[in-house]
DNA sequence: ATGATGCCTTTGTGATCACATCAAGCGGAC
DNA sequence: GTCCGCTTGATGTGATCACAAAGGCATCAT
C-alpha cells in the first residue's frame, strides 16, 4: 500500500517466511489474503508478484476512489470538529516534510494517513475497508508515479479539503477530495 | 454469496476439509481469503462463522451497491445489444421460476446472475470484483431477508432495467438499477 | 551469434503432526 | 435448585515433509 514495492516485483513464500522469520504456512496465508484483495498478482503457475496495472485498470481504480472517497468525506463532515482538523493539519505538515526529503514511500504513507484520519470519522467501516483495498491495489503503481515526477510543491488539494471542512462546505469538500484522489492517477495514463 | 448459509452459522476447518475431501490446508486458505473479503467473520479466538450484519453495516453495503451498480450499468449501456437484452430476459424468467417455487437461494443466484451478466458488459473487472465482494458480504443476510418475506411477485425493477436498456435511457437505467439494488435491503432495517 | 534442448534448482501444493487454546459439558458445593 | 469450577474434547496455528511442476541456465547444433 505504501509503495515499498514497485510494480511487477516477484515474491516467494520461502523468501517472505525468511524475511519475517516464520514458516511457509503463515506466509502463504498472508499472500493468499493479499491476492484476494487484489494487492498481489497470482500467476497461473502459482507465483506471486506485485501487479502491473494496465491503464484501463488504473482508470477503474481512480473512478472507484472518485466514487468512494467523496462519500466518506461527506459522512465525516458533520463530525469534523476542530481537534480533527488540527490533527489533519499536523499530518499535512508531515506530507510536506516527505516531499522535501524526496521520500516517495513516506509521502504515500502520510498522504493516505491524511485521508484515512478524515474517513475514520465517517463511521463507515465497510466503505473505508473497500477504499483501503483500492489503495492497496494502487500502492506499487503510486510508487512508480511519485518516483517519476519528483514533485516539490506541498499538497495543494489537501489545503482545499481543510478549507472546505472548516467552512462546512459539502460540495466544495466533495470536489476537493475527488480531485485530490484522481489527479495523480490521471498523469499516469499514457 | 447465494445465501446457502444463514447469518451466524459456524464453520470449522476440519469440517470444511471433510466436506470437500481435502486437508485442513486448502480449507484454511479458502477461509482466510473469504475472511479477507468480508464474506466470513473471524472471531478473536480464530473461529470462523458467517457474519451477522448490523443495521449500520447493511446500510453501508446498500450504499455501496447504490454507488457501484449504476456506474457499471452506465458503462454497459452503450454495449448492450439485442443479444444481451434477450439473454437478460431469459435469466429474468429464471428468477420468476425461483420465486414461484419459493427457492430463496435459487432466487438470489438468478438475481445476481442477472446483474452480473449486465455488468460484465461494462468491461470493468475491478469494479465488478468490488461489487461481487459486496454481494458476498450480503449473502447470508439476503437469505434471511428473502426467507422472511415470501414474495410472490416476479421482479418488477428488472423489467424497468430492461426497458431502460432498450430505450438507451441512461438516467432511467441508473435509477432502476439503484432502486433494485437497495429496495430489498431497506426492508431489513428495523 | 542465435536458437533450441535438456537438466537441475527453485517454488508452490497438500498432507500430517505436535501443541496451545478455547468452549462446552459435567459434577460438586452452597 | 443454581452457580461456579474443572476437565475433556474440539479447534486453530505453525512447522515440516514429500512431490510435482515450472523456470532458468548451460550446452550444443546450426
Amino acid at each position: 500500500m505504501h509503495g515499498e514495492l514497485g510494480p511487477g516485483e516477484a515474491l516467494t513464500l520461502r523468501g517472505i517466511g525468511k524475511t519475517y522469520d516464520v514458516s511457509m504456512t503463515p506466509a502463504r496465508e498472508s499472500v493468499r489474503r493479499l491476492v484476494a484483495e487484489g494487492a498481489l498478482f497470482l500467476s497461473s503457475s502459482g507465483r506471486v508478484s506485485t501487479p502491473e496495472l494496465s491503464n484501463e485498470r488504473i482508470e477503474e481504480l481512480a473512478t472507484l476512489r472518485a466514487m468512494l472517497e467523496p462519500e466518506l468525506a461527506t459522512r465525516a463532515l458533520p463530525r469534523a470538529h476542530f481537534a480533527l482538523i488540527e490533527r489533519l493539519e499536523t499530518i499535512n505538515n508531515g506530507v510536506s516534510q516527505m516531499v522535501a526529503r524526496h521520500d516517495a514511500s513516506g509521502y504515500i504513507r502520510m498522504n493516505l494517513e491524511f485521508h484515512r484520519t478524515l474517513y475514520l470519522r465517517a463511521q463507515a467501516p465497510a466503505m473505508l475497508a473497500m477504499t483501503e483495498t483500492v489503495w492497496l491495489q494502487l500502492g506499487p503503481t503510486m510508487r512508480a508515479l511519485y518516483g517519476r515526477l519528483n514533485r516539490k510543491e506541498p499538497p495543494y488539494h489537501h489545503r482545499l479539503i481543510l478549507a472546505a471542512l472548516k467552512a462546512g462546505d459539502e460540495p466544495g469538500l466533495r470536489l476537493a477530495v475527488r480531485t485530490d484522489a484522481t489527479q495523480g492517477l490521471r498523469m499516469l495514463k499514457g
